[in-house]
DNA sequence: ATGAAAGCGCTAACAA
DNA sequence: TTGTTAGCGCTTTCAT
């Protein structure tokens, strides 16, 4: 029914040997011959079994791609730029979700990976320690995006340095009190970007000089609906900041809204700055710190397609961001959001 | 180096066949040979080899799932839950993305997923003909999502129906004049959403016995910014529109900046309505047609596993969707928009 | 440059 | 219930 690598042969008058030699272009064959093997296998419709390949090769010529959630923007970037490079490469992806908790466990505890692929892309996800090692056991070239690991190739952007600069942004406004929305939760110590991004924050302000208050830092979990509340909270505060800078774009969104709940406005009482340039970011007018998503994904597949070629031993990438100005920051508005009484409106500048 | 069966043979004492059938769980093994071999397998970390096993079988217990972007929150979505019902029969998803023109081309001539998957799903793909005849010509169980094509299953929201009620919330709310925003563009046929939610909402505007007027409906090509320009076009007629329906969330936010851009406001000056329910739209607040969609990704898996079982012809589902209110929405108001000065405002009634 | 033949690791028919 | 054995379709020495 299905034809194999013997019709061809027969067809072409060769023997399989030669067709299989021909068709994956390798030299030792005349290029008569090899004209006659591709013509016999156009005319019979041929396609080589992957199975029959790899199980004689020892190769499948795929590459698994382990990601928390496809369905988030970033995420979907990055498996787009990853699945461009590999399908060029002549790989297939095969794709692992593992947002859920049990879905997770049963990745690492079974890893069914394992004989299905020869490379492994882990795309931000922090991994417990537990976890790294059952992907080191399996022995693969393995790249991460958006975190780091010893021993394994990685992509990731300059958080510090983003940070930072989002930073600066608001203090070059003129912003003194500068809140930060973060999402430093349990997570493991893999998925570094809350820490780089606070690291740059503080950074940031202590060349500054401004004054260091840990009680503008509060914690969005990197959910829109959990950025709503760490606002909220700022918001309520006694002493509340005239900027924000949130370490991620939901999480700023989330800060729009509760400040639009509260009857304030962006940027006239608050500035905000995101992370990330989320695709709606634009569409909020959210001033935030860009990343490229799809390079990523690019880049972390050239890494594991030389450690395949066995040119390269596992290498860190770290990519550049920007601050894209929109219209969600402004410079400090002379008084007080607590005072916006009508009678006093006359005493406000704009900028 | 790697462990075989022959070696879980030997360690449990037993034939490889017996090892092949107690590892499966096939009948005809005693559960003490059973335990035996599990246990050999586990204390060698044996795993089988799936090339082996699909070139002895034929089958590869892998779905290819063609999808035009990840990315985009839907299609993540609609692959999520198809992967979580994949993953629990046993079955593996290999991606491929055909969003960009050439690999589409090249997805469609080469067909990678010739002897590699047991299935295929297609998301939300309009098809060409000849695109479809390729796909026919797998011979592989197939299932679409978000479009319908004879011979093969589907799963699709009922898009009349949703439109119709989107209109008829509006139409409810006393509104008169109500345009869409559509996405009918060049799409090949088997894409149907534009078309049957244009059915919708003119089937909601004949009931109401509302004018119809060809003017109102202005194509948004499905994108932010095509919503946005459609939404200026509308605004800068001579008879603008009270209230508009948008064939997607997209277009609806893209209508949404529009409005703002105008120095108008939503939901007082136009309500909007969208169409998908995206995750954004609780963000902005945006009164949309919901539409189940992971569900439609398990729903097209249980077809293409029935299929395989043999237990089922192709078949189509209709799955419901629902009007979620948000403020986007509202009864017009008295005056029309392009007279907002306080004068007139008397002159106009409510719906 | 080409061919013969031995696997690759499993499954399925058939025997026992 | 279990074992024997013949493939599944390719790649890769080793000869020629």
């Amino acid at each position: 029914m299905t034809v194999s690598i013997e019709d061809v042969a027969a067809r072409a008058g060769v023997s399989t040997a030669t067709v299989s030699r021909a068709l994956r272009g390798l030299p030792n064959v005349s290029e008569l011959t090899r004209e006659r093997v591709r013509d016999a296998a156009r005319a019979l419709d041929y396609v080589v079994s992957p199975s029959a390949s790899s199980l004689a090769t020892g190769r499948t010529s795929t590459v698994g791609v382990v990601v928390p959630y496809v369905g988030r923007w970033f995420f979907g970037q990055v498996i787009s730029g990853a699945e461009a490079a590999l399908r060029q490469s002549g790989f297939d992806l095969l794709l692992y979700t593992v947002g859920a908790e049990d879905s997770r466990r049963r990745f690492f505890e079974e890893l069914p990976v394992r004989r299905r692929v020869d490379a492994v892309l882990v795309l931000s996800l922090p991994l417990t320690d537990a976890e790294v090692e059952a992907i080191a056991g399996l022995r693969l070239p393995t790249a991460m995006v958006g975190a780091s690991v010893p021993g394994f190739s990685s992509v990731r952007i300059d958080d510090v340095g983003g940070a930072s600069k989002a930073v600066n942004h608001l203090i070059n406004l003129g912003h003194q009190r500068i809140a930060m929305i973060h999402g430093a939760g349990i997570e493991p110590a893999q998925f570094t970007a809350p820490e780089d991004r606070r690291r740059g924050y503080l950074s940031a302000l202590s060349s500054a000089r401004l004054e260091y208050d840990a009680s503008l830092q509060v914690d969005g979990g990197f959910t829109l609906a959990g950025g709503e509340r760490a606002m909220a909270s700022l918001l309520s505060s006694k002493h509340p900041p005239t900027a924000v800078f949130a370490q991620s774009d939901e999480m700023a969104f989330g800060a729009l809204r509760a400040i639009r709940r509260a009857g304030l406005r962006c940027p006239e009482d608050v500035s905000v700055v995101g992370f990330d340039d989320h695709e709606m970011a634009e569409m909020l007018d959210l001033t935030t710190v860009a990343q490229p998503v799809t390079e990523q994904g690019v880049l972390a597949v050239g890494h594991i397609l030389a450690e395949l070629r066995g040119e390269a031993a596992p290498s860190e990438d770290l990519v550049p961001t920007h601050v894209v100005i929109r219209g969600t920051t402004a410079p400090p508005t002379a008084k007080p959001m607590r005072s916006r009484t009508p009678a006093r409106s006359a005493s406000r500048s704009v900028g």
